[in-house]
DNA sequence: TTGTACGCGTTATCAT
DNA sequence: ATGATAACGCGTACAA
């Protein structure tokens, strides 16, 4: 039985009061009672009891993240960056995976634990608006788009405006057949939709015409994906001379259908993707991309949560929208 | 203020003891006192409170799992899988990194949250055998070799055999100068130096010289670390004709150095890694590797832990070790 | 400045 | 089969 408040009153010689006074960095305390206090916390080893104090204070320390999937690159570097942010608040982060299911997104949400966690950074995938009416218990921030207009903050990068940049640098090249890979139907797959739009909007600009010839739809946005798509695009008669891949995933599956198939790139087929992951900084060709400030996203969700969990903080104030930058990184996959 | 046993006791006309046995399943409760309770519950949204459920119990269904990085897709992996394992249990996990800073893992395993947490799945990195030893409070189940002797279970692959193996089959192609990148001097690194006695071994065997010249030392395991140790191995004067890395990210990063140099792979250099992660699948060429049985590694971690936390169970029986498979993946990286 | 006593929501031990 | 009540360990009015 670990030792509790009461014990190192008892050693101390003090009440539980002063001991929770010194353990809470309380200020008026008698120095040389601190130091006995501080002598016998360290001589039995207390640590503070976190379920007793949550179940006192209604806090428990603890913040979710949710993301789609660990396995993936980009939402992996993004939970280990929102760690980074959390831990210097001393805050606890527990990662949580959905695998884009809307049930267990729900259950997040509503489920369970709840009770256990301060606050939820939400990386929605197959959650539409609506299921997240329900939840108002606990502050929320959301990343990616605005798709709804429920009382959470967002943090986002501007999709569209990142999937035209890819696409222009396209045109620039001189490319004149430009695909585009990661068309999604789901009305709740909003990233795609925002990145081929993003994508049709730069081929309007450049007078090149649009074409469900050339936008070839994925299940996921996996590697494998990627490289099937890649596949009939290239099997369709009259094969692209660029693609945008609406992630680096599919990027990397792409190359690797290219590459394998004999043809060059970007001599032949130009590659571009999005996300920045560290795959395409070592791969073969080098793939360029659009990077988004991860770090920024990061600081920027914690930060927000902050804000919505400090003490006289405005935790009913109206929902905030922050755009984090990004920028075009030009590597081998285009450049040549 | 959410509802709480007491107030669903007052709904349901019952006392707060009835409730709590409807919720925990008890079974000798009258069918339409059970029928009662369980309306109330649903009208009112009742959502057991786990602060205080931990408070009495003692347990909080949190297990931690602590990988040195998530950034890591063989890591990553791991923590996805299990996550999974953990879910059929009931289980929540706390995935932490560690950055392989024995400082942050030794807070971890001793600090505040271990009155948190009822279990810890832990790979370790930096962290030597006799920093674990204070550690006895919560169960805890090791990835990887056994480097100590302490009470706690671990779960681990040949390294030596499966490096072996890798080596053996660069042989069996005709290799006659095989280089090895991964080397590490720390004496924690433990499986660095599994892998590497696995390698000299096969070497031996195939009656090949070994040497410091084709051993390239790393600092870290990732593409970049790779990339590097396969430049200063080309450069070296007497370049070899195939590479053993220790992991995949390590031959990733030296397939880049390989290309961009305008060498074949495998007809100038065959490549082999370690780990099988998804990248591997997706590189051109496609990365022969050793495949640890990942699914089983989560499965069994989780169920040596869920053994020592069971009710009856020996939670302080001795140390347990078991053995996972691990299967050579031949691609096109060595196979051509 | 420090001590006493109560309550947070559960589970467990008795009774009934 | 169900009810009353005492802990679990901590924070906090309120009292001293």
């Amino acid at each position: 039985m670990p030792p509790g408040l009461k014990d190192v009153a008892a050693r101390a010689g003090v009440s539980v009061k002063t001991v929770s006074n010194v353990v809470n960095g309380y200020v008026h305390v008698a120095p040389d009672t601190r130091a006995r206090v501080q002598a016998a916390i360290e001589a039995l080893g207390y640590v503070p009891n976190l379920a007793a104090r949550q179940l006192r204070s209604g806090r428990s320390g603890v913040i979710a993240v949710a993301v789609p999937e660990l396995q993936s690159p980009y939402f992996a570097e993004l939970a280990g960056l929102i760690v980074q942010a959390a831990e210097r608040r001393s805050w606890t982060v527990l990662i949580d995976q959905t695998d884009g299911q809307a049930e267990r997104e729900r259950h997040l949400v509503a489920g369970l634990r709840r009770h256990a966690i301060d606050g939820l950074i939400f990386s929605p995938l197959a959650l539409a608006g609506e299921d997240l009416e329900h939840r108002t218990d606990i502050p929320m921030v959301l990343l990616g788009e605005r798709v709804w207009h429920g009382p959470a903050d967002h943090v986002a990068i501007d999709n569209t405006a990142g999937a035209a940049d890819a696409t222009r640098h396209l045109c620039d090249l001189g490319r004149r057949r430009i695909a585009a890979i990661g068309v999604q139907d789901a009305p709740s797959a909003v990233t795609a939709h925002q990145r081929l739009a993003g994508y049709r909007a730069a081929l309007a600009e450049a007078g090149l015409p649009p074409g469900p010839d050339i936008e070839a739809t994925v299940a996921g946005f996996h590697r494998a994906d990627g490289a099937a798509a890649m596949a009939r695009l290239l099997d369709s008669g009259d094969p692209p001379d660029a693609v945008f891949c609406f992630n680096d995933l599919l990027a990397l599956g792409a190359l690797r259908t290219l590459l394998s198939r004999g043809l060059a790139v970007p001599g032949d087929v130009a590659v571009i993707g999005f996300d920045d992951i560290e795959d395409g900084r070592f791969s073969t060709p080098t793939l360029s991309t659009v990077a988004p400030d991860a770090v920024r996203i990061a600081n920027l969700a914690v930060e927000l949560l902050a804000e919505r969990l400090g003490a006289g903080a405005p935790a009913a104030g109206p929902a905030r929208e922050v755009r984090v930058q990004h920028r075009l990184v030009v590597r081998e996959s285009t450049a040549g």
